[in-house]
DNA sequence: TTATATGGTTACAAATAGTAAGTTAATTAA
DNA sequence: TTAATTAACTTACTATTTGTAACCATATAA
Protein backbone atom coordinates (compact mmCIF):
# COMPACT_ATOMS: atom_id res chain seq x y z
CA UNK A 1 0.00 0.00 0.00
CA UNK A 2 1.69 2.90 -1.08
CA UNK A 3 0.52 6.01 0.06
CA UNK A 4 -0.61 8.99 -2.32
CA UNK A 5 1.67 12.08 -1.84
CA UNK A 6 -0.32 15.44 -1.37
CA UNK A 7 0.49 18.11 -3.49
CA UNK A 8 2.29 19.85 -0.24
CA UNK A 9 4.23 16.77 0.48
CA UNK A 10 5.42 16.53 -3.11
CA UNK A 11 6.60 20.43 -3.36
CA UNK A 12 8.37 19.97 -0.33
CA UNK A 13 10.05 16.30 -1.49
CA UNK A 14 11.31 18.48 -5.01
CA UNK A 15 12.85 21.14 -3.20
CA UNK A 16 14.96 18.90 -0.68
CA UNK A 17 15.88 20.96 2.29
CA UNK A 18 16.10 24.25 4.08
CA UNK A 19 18.63 24.63 2.19
CA UNK A 20 17.55 24.84 -1.16
CA UNK A 21 15.11 27.69 -0.03
CA UNK A 22 18.33 29.43 0.79
CA UNK A 23 20.42 28.43 -1.93
CA UNK A 24 16.89 29.32 -4.82
CA UNK A 25 17.24 32.79 -2.81
CA UNK A 26 20.40 33.91 -3.86
CA UNK A 27 19.73 32.10 -7.44
CA UNK A 28 17.06 34.77 -7.93
CA UNK A 29 19.23 37.50 -7.58
CA UNK A 30 21.42 35.55 -10.40
CA UNK A 31 23.31 33.01 -11.64
CA UNK A 32 25.94 32.20 -9.07
CA UNK A 33 29.32 29.59 -8.75
CA UNK A 34 29.38 27.21 -6.20
CA UNK A 35 32.07 29.04 -4.24
CA UNK A 36 29.93 32.02 -4.64
CA UNK A 37 26.79 30.55 -3.17
CA UNK A 38 29.44 28.81 -0.14
CA UNK A 39 30.07 32.14 0.77
CA UNK A 40 26.97 33.66 0.12
CA UNK A 41 25.09 31.24 2.57
CA UNK A 42 25.65 31.46 6.28
CA UNK A 43 26.54 28.28 7.57
CA UNK A 44 26.39 25.99 4.76
CA UNK A 45 29.73 23.37 4.12
CA UNK A 46 30.55 22.41 1.05
CA UNK A 47 29.31 18.97 1.15
CA UNK A 48 25.54 20.17 2.16
CA UNK A 49 25.74 22.57 -1.03
CA UNK A 50 26.93 19.48 -3.39
CA UNK A 51 24.38 17.74 -2.00
CA UNK A 52 21.56 20.14 -2.16
CA UNK A 53 22.84 21.49 -6.02
CA UNK A 54 22.15 17.69 -6.97
CA UNK A 55 18.96 17.05 -5.55
CA UNK A 56 18.28 20.58 -7.22
CA UNK A 57 19.46 19.61 -10.41
CA UNK A 58 17.78 16.27 -10.78
CA UNK A 59 14.63 18.22 -9.79
CA UNK A 60 15.06 20.66 -12.70
CA UNK A 61 14.90 23.61 -10.69
CA UNK A 62 18.54 24.40 -11.47
CA UNK A 63 20.94 23.93 -14.54
CA UNK A 64 24.80 23.25 -14.33
CA UNK A 65 27.09 24.46 -16.67
CA UNK A 66 30.61 23.52 -17.20
CA UNK A 67 32.73 26.49 -18.94
CA UNK A 68 36.49 24.60 -19.51
CA UNK A 69 38.65 27.21 -17.76
CA UNK A 70 41.58 26.97 -15.84
CA UNK A 71 40.16 26.27 -12.96
CA UNK A 72 37.29 25.18 -13.85
CA UNK A 73 34.17 27.57 -13.68
CA UNK A 74 30.98 26.28 -12.52
CA UNK A 75 27.75 28.15 -13.32
CA UNK A 76 24.30 27.22 -11.42
CA UNK A 77 21.31 28.64 -13.27
CA UNK A 78 17.42 28.52 -11.96
CA UNK A 79 15.32 26.83 -14.60
CA UNK A 80 11.55 28.15 -15.72
CA UNK A 81 10.40 25.33 -12.78
CA UNK A 82 12.73 27.23 -10.45
CA UNK A 83 11.91 30.46 -11.15
CA UNK A 84 8.30 29.48 -10.57
CA UNK A 85 8.85 28.66 -7.45
CA UNK A 86 9.78 32.43 -6.44
CA UNK A 87 6.28 33.21 -5.66
CA UNK A 88 6.71 30.85 -2.71
CA UNK A 89 9.75 32.29 -1.38
CA UNK A 90 8.29 35.75 -1.86
CA UNK A 91 5.05 34.64 0.72
CA UNK A 92 7.68 33.17 2.93
CA UNK A 93 9.40 36.40 3.27
CA UNK A 94 6.63 38.84 3.44
CA UNK A 95 5.39 36.63 5.91
CA UNK A 96 8.83 36.26 7.90
CA UNK A 97 9.24 40.10 8.05
CA UNK A 98 5.49 40.33 9.11
CA UNK A 99 5.50 37.51 11.92
CA UNK A 100 9.01 36.58 12.41
CA UNK A 101 9.62 38.81 15.46
CA UNK A 102 6.22 38.03 17.19
CA UNK B 1 30.34 36.93 15.35
CA UNK B 2 26.86 35.81 15.31
CA UNK B 3 25.43 35.73 11.82
CA UNK B 4 22.21 37.56 11.31
CA UNK B 5 19.55 35.37 9.89
CA UNK B 6 17.49 36.38 6.64
CA UNK B 7 14.12 36.26 6.82
CA UNK B 8 13.46 33.55 4.49
CA UNK B 9 16.16 32.00 7.28
CA UNK B 10 13.71 33.16 10.22
CA UNK B 11 10.76 31.95 8.74
CA UNK B 12 11.91 28.31 8.10
CA UNK B 13 13.49 28.19 11.80
CA UNK B 14 10.28 29.13 12.90
CA UNK B 15 8.07 26.49 11.11
CA UNK B 16 10.63 23.82 11.97
CA UNK B 17 10.61 21.11 9.37
CA UNK B 18 8.72 19.53 6.39
CA UNK B 19 6.13 17.89 9.32
CA UNK B 20 5.27 21.57 10.11
CA UNK B 21 3.77 22.17 7.12
CA UNK B 22 1.86 18.98 6.89
CA UNK B 23 0.70 19.84 10.36
CA UNK B 24 -0.24 23.01 8.82
CA UNK B 25 -1.86 22.39 5.89
CA UNK B 26 -4.73 19.91 8.60
CA UNK B 27 -4.99 22.56 10.63
CA UNK B 28 -6.16 25.22 7.91
CA UNK B 29 -9.05 22.90 7.31
CA UNK B 30 -10.09 23.13 11.11
CA UNK B 31 -8.86 22.36 14.30
CA UNK B 32 -7.98 18.94 15.15
CA UNK B 33 -6.86 16.55 18.07
CA UNK B 34 -3.87 14.63 18.68
CA UNK B 35 -4.91 11.23 17.27
CA UNK B 36 -6.61 12.76 14.06
CA UNK B 37 -3.41 14.12 13.03
CA UNK B 38 -1.59 11.02 13.31
CA UNK B 39 -4.40 9.52 11.54
CA UNK B 40 -4.56 12.16 8.81
CA UNK B 41 -0.98 12.88 8.27
CA UNK B 42 0.76 10.25 6.26
CA UNK B 43 3.76 8.51 7.49
CA UNK B 44 4.12 10.29 10.97
CA UNK B 45 5.15 8.87 13.96
CA UNK B 46 3.76 10.15 17.65
CA UNK B 47 6.93 11.09 18.78
CA UNK B 48 7.51 12.89 15.12
CA UNK B 49 4.17 14.63 15.97
CA UNK B 50 4.75 15.45 19.55
CA UNK B 51 8.42 17.01 18.53
CA UNK B 52 6.27 18.91 15.95
CA UNK B 53 3.51 20.70 17.85
CA UNK B 54 5.78 21.42 20.57
CA UNK B 55 7.61 23.41 18.12
CA UNK B 56 5.11 25.62 16.75
CA UNK B 57 3.63 26.25 20.15
CA UNK B 58 6.38 27.53 21.60
CA UNK B 59 6.46 29.91 18.45
CA UNK B 60 2.71 30.74 18.77
CA UNK B 61 1.61 29.53 15.41
CA UNK B 62 -0.57 26.70 17.27
CA UNK B 63 -2.29 26.61 20.68
CA UNK B 64 -3.23 23.67 22.51
CA UNK B 65 -5.86 23.24 24.78
CA UNK B 66 -6.95 20.31 26.98
CA UNK B 67 -10.71 19.07 28.17
CA UNK B 68 -10.98 17.24 30.99
CA UNK B 69 -13.00 14.23 29.55
CA UNK B 70 -11.95 10.18 29.60
CA UNK B 71 -9.59 9.81 28.10
CA UNK B 72 -8.30 13.65 28.16
CA UNK B 73 -9.09 15.48 25.24
CA UNK B 74 -6.27 17.65 23.63
CA UNK B 75 -7.35 20.29 20.64
CA UNK B 76 -4.91 22.41 18.71
CA UNK B 77 -5.71 25.09 16.95
CA UNK B 78 -3.61 27.76 14.45
CA UNK B 79 -3.23 31.12 15.76
CA UNK B 80 -3.32 34.56 14.04
CA UNK B 81 0.49 34.13 13.04
CA UNK B 82 -0.13 30.91 12.00
CA UNK B 83 -3.46 31.58 9.63
CA UNK B 84 -1.38 34.07 8.05
CA UNK B 85 1.51 31.37 7.02
CA UNK B 86 -0.88 29.86 4.44
CA UNK B 87 -0.43 32.44 2.12
CA UNK B 88 2.75 30.38 1.59
CA UNK B 89 1.25 26.71 1.41
CA UNK B 90 -1.12 27.73 -0.90
CA UNK B 91 1.44 29.19 -3.10
CA UNK B 92 3.59 25.84 -2.85
CA UNK B 93 0.35 24.00 -3.71
CA UNK B 94 -0.14 25.75 -6.71
CA UNK B 95 3.54 25.33 -7.95
CA UNK B 96 3.41 21.81 -6.52
CA UNK B 97 0.16 21.35 -8.79
CA UNK B 98 1.85 22.65 -11.74
CA UNK B 99 5.12 21.68 -11.32
CA UNK B 100 5.58 18.30 -9.12
CA UNK B 101 5.45 16.58 -12.36
CA UNK B 102 7.40 17.87 -14.62
C1' DT C 1 -11.46 -10.72 30.03
C1' DT C 2 -9.95 -8.78 26.12
C1' DA C 3 -9.99 -4.94 23.11
C1' DT C 4 -10.32 -0.06 22.17
C1' DA C 5 -9.66 4.74 22.90
C1' DT C 6 -7.10 8.93 24.57
C1' DG C 7 -2.39 11.62 24.31
C1' DG C 8 1.43 10.93 24.62
C1' DT C 9 6.64 8.84 26.45
C1' DT C 10 10.72 5.75 26.32
C1' DA C 11 14.53 3.13 24.52
C1' DC C 12 16.96 1.96 20.82
C1' DA C 13 18.45 1.67 15.88
C1' DA C 14 18.93 3.85 11.52
C1' DA C 15 19.57 7.63 8.68
C1' DT C 16 20.99 12.20 7.94
C1' DA C 17 23.82 16.16 8.57
C1' DG C 18 27.84 18.55 9.92
C1' DT C 19 33.22 19.03 10.51
C1' DA C 20 37.68 19.03 9.01
C1' DA C 21 40.82 17.79 5.99
C1' DG C 22 42.29 16.37 1.35
C1' DT C 23 42.25 16.38 -3.98
C1' DT C 24 43.95 18.11 -8.86
C1' DA C 25 45.96 21.44 -11.53
C1' DA C 26 47.37 25.90 -12.63
C1' DT C 27 48.41 30.61 -11.19
C1' DT C 28 50.36 34.08 -8.24
C1' DA C 29 53.33 35.93 -4.34
C1' DA C 30 57.53 36.01 -1.65
C1' DT D 1 62.01 27.80 -5.29
C1' DT D 2 58.72 27.16 -2.22
C1' DA D 3 54.42 28.22 -0.47
C1' DA D 4 49.86 29.96 -0.85
C1' DT D 5 45.62 30.52 -3.45
C1' DT D 6 41.66 29.33 -6.32
C1' DA D 7 38.18 26.32 -8.27
C1' DA D 8 34.81 22.69 -7.34
C1' DC D 9 34.22 19.39 -5.10
C1' DT D 10 35.21 14.43 -2.30
C1' DT D 11 36.33 11.58 1.67
C1' DA D 12 36.35 9.95 6.35
C1' DC D 13 34.64 10.56 10.52
C1' DT D 14 31.53 12.15 14.14
C1' DA D 15 27.45 14.17 15.98
C1' DT D 16 22.79 15.02 15.69
C1' DT D 17 18.32 14.07 14.16
C1' DT D 18 14.77 10.91 12.81
C1' DG D 19 12.22 6.89 12.78
C1' DT D 20 10.47 2.29 14.90
C1' DA D 21 8.36 -0.33 18.17
C1' DA D 22 6.76 -0.93 22.35
C1' DC D 23 4.78 0.92 26.41
C1' DC D 24 2.03 3.99 30.00
C1' DA D 25 -2.52 5.13 32.77
C1' DT D 26 -7.30 5.27 32.73
C1' DA D 27 -11.90 4.10 31.41
C1' DT D 28 -15.56 2.13 28.65
C1' DA D 29 -17.43 -1.43 25.54
C1' DA D 30 -18.04 -6.16 23.96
Amino acid sequence: MEAIPCTIEKALNIIGNKWSFLVLKELYVDKRRFNELLRAINGISPNALTTTLKHLEKNNIVTRTVFPTVPVTVEYELTEKGIAFHKVLKEMKKWGAEWGDK
